[in-house]
DNA sequence: CTCGTGAAGTTTTACGTATAACGAAGAGGA
DNA sequence: TCCTCTTCGTTATACGTAAAACTTCACGAG
């Protein structure tokens, strides 16, 4: 009957129709499939002629190869978003965001997840092993910063220094804002004696964090020079540093903390030194992560918006690669009072 | 003295230099390029001559485009991780495990993180924006599955039914043996009433913990039928059902919890029912979450492989590209015995 | 001396798309 | 009538790589 059949058509496998299949179908030539896909057709093609090509696209189920596509034009569509630590899920939801604002322009977001441990384990770019258009990344991501820079790429920063003259723009949440409202949240309960536990983490972030502590604390009477400790960004290590400052001659009634994790050693480093959170310490947060309310007593945090700095750093991309200078773009913040925190416990030994 | 000169050399713009470039530099044809640079060359070019392209790639600093090898080979050396959601830690190290792998072999890997609000806001295959050579799925991920069995796209799955025949290969961490161990470390401490708090997810993973449960306990004298709660996998909502579970007639000694979210809940419930852990109630969890160290007590649970279980399920998807039929992987858990349990509250009072 | 064989290359082509360059046909003005 | 615009297309080409097909040469066997 049938002998074997190497041409097209009658073929055994049903491989992707291309640009040139939804011509054939349509009618019309393959340029002017490409023009009609893409929208540039109007004055240049006629109006039945363009919904054929679509109506024979949609029949066939085409899908544009998008390596041809990069091949001919030089873009991929495809940005880099280079994080410190996806265990961490503040991250896990800027990725999310930016994700989210990527798919709606056809783009593709490739995660870099910097090693935590000893030096950068892999060339950021090389481990794309992709073509990248820009790269969005958070200031806490030092690792792998250096590579970024000289990559040549638009970059974008999250959570950085705005006037850092490499990045094309940045995004930032009111950090020195939330510092404020968790500092005058605390000094309302009663609180004058502060502990800073901060994130041992060289970070532009983390400078303003401390530097909005001391400003907030500055002018107010009977208020104690704050105490700092630092840690890594781990529980463990928070535990250690918050011991440091409980076991102080002069314990601070209130620990602000850099980060929720870090607000989680302190709650735990209390507990073990037989200490009530918040009756004999208060401690307060950062970030609002799942794990702020996972505690018992859950944690008073400064909520920050990370789907929303994830889906402004892509926007800020895709306009930066549309020829624009978006600049600084800053995102609200705010307090969740929780149960971490309460009236301060050494007011009536204090004074 | 120099007028435009719109020819390549002197050109403007020091773009990336192409198999070409590299062929002109070390005075050989671009096909010959092409196959030393992928050592294919044996017994096809002289070694001095390799040797010579290779040193003009380096100089020059060529890395091949990665569009044009794909339009070329129809292979784009990429891979799509579906998982339920990263804010879950467990499944950022499996990312992470999977793409230091996938680095290794020159791949790339792409999220998608399965929204857990209502419906699959997304195709996953669209939202790639990219093409893909094979997919690896958690079987947590339901919403996202269906979309991917059609998908024609080797698929390797993830903690799921061995006997799938969509899947071309499984990995899957000990389940039933990490429940087995919880279940005869509680055994051991004397409890003989447990409370089931079970994820509500269509996984067959939390199939197999139950069925395990039960097993473990069924030879066992005096063990009284376990008592379930179900509980979609938030501290919120494990604290309603572990309330449920606390305040039945005949309250269990021991909470055996699917995920250490759960049980994360399932201590919040006892604290605020002025219980305490462990010392009224046992809790544990389940994959060793950071989370599990950042409560207090810190939670008895056990270790699930994250980062194996990504390097595996790469591993398996690359020898299923490469022809080969891996089967299912089975990775080792492990009991980590910490403060959450105890010995039964009910020994004196129970027999 | 001829022929086959293997090594060491080169030439050529195709992948699917985007876009510059090029018609053709009709309208309207001089 | 001829010439110039528009409108609506098509044709042809380039992107950078992989790989099949081809060339050239040297060497050894018959």
């Amino acid at each position: 009957m049938s002998r074997a059949e190497p041409d097209r058509g009658t073929g055994a496998v049903p491989s992707r129709p291309t640009s040139r299949d939804v011509a054939g179908r349509a009618g019309v030539s393959q340029a002017t499939v490409s023009l009609v896909l893409r929208d540039r057709w109007r004055g240049r093609v006629s109006p039945a002629r363009a919904e054929a090509v679509r109506a024979a696209a949609r029949e066939l189920g085409y899908r544009p190869n998008l390596a041809a596509r990069t091949l001919r034009t030089g873009r991929t569509r495809t940005a880099l978003l280079v994080v410190p630590a996806l265990t961490n899920d503040f991250f896990a939801r800027v990725h999310s965001g930016a994700t989210a604002v990527a798919a709606e322009h056809g783009f593709g977001v490739v995660l870099y997840a910097s090693p935590e441990g000893v030096g950068p384990a892999r060339d950021p770019f090389e481990s794309a092993s992709a073509t990248l258009d820009g790269v969005i990344a958070s200031s806490m991501a030092s690792k792998a910063l250096a590579a970024l820079r000289d990559g040549g790429l638009p970059l974008v920063m999250l959570d950085s220094d705005p006037d850092d003259p490499q990045a094309a723009a940045t995004v930032n949440p009111d950090i020195a804002g939330g510092m404020r409202l968790v500092t005058e949240h605390l000094l309302a309960l009663g609180h004058r004696r502060f502990g800073h536990l901060a994130a041992r983490v060289d970070s532009w972030t983390f400078e303003v964090r401390a530097r909005a502590l001391r400003d907030a604390l500055g002018p107010v009477p009977g208020a104690e020079p704050v105490r700092t400790e630092r840690a890594s960004l781990d529980v463990p290590d928070g535990l250690r540093a918050a011991r440091r400052l409980l076991t102080s001659d002069s314990r601070p009634t209130a620990i602000v903390c850099d980060d929720d994790i870090l607000a989680a050693g302190a709650c735990k480093a209390a507990r073990r030194m037989g200490l009530r959170v918040p009756e004999d310490v208060s401690v307060t947060g950062f970030a609002d992560l799942a794990l702020a309310t996972a505690l018992e007593p859950e944690l008073t945090t400064v909520r920050l918006p990370a789907e929303q700095v994830g889906a402004a750093g892509m926007t800020a991309l895709l306009s930066v690669l549309g020829g624009e200078r978006p600049g600084t773009r800053a995102l609200p913040v705010e307090l969740v009072p929780r149960g971490s925190t309460g009236p301060a416990a050494g007011r009536e030994a204090g004074s």
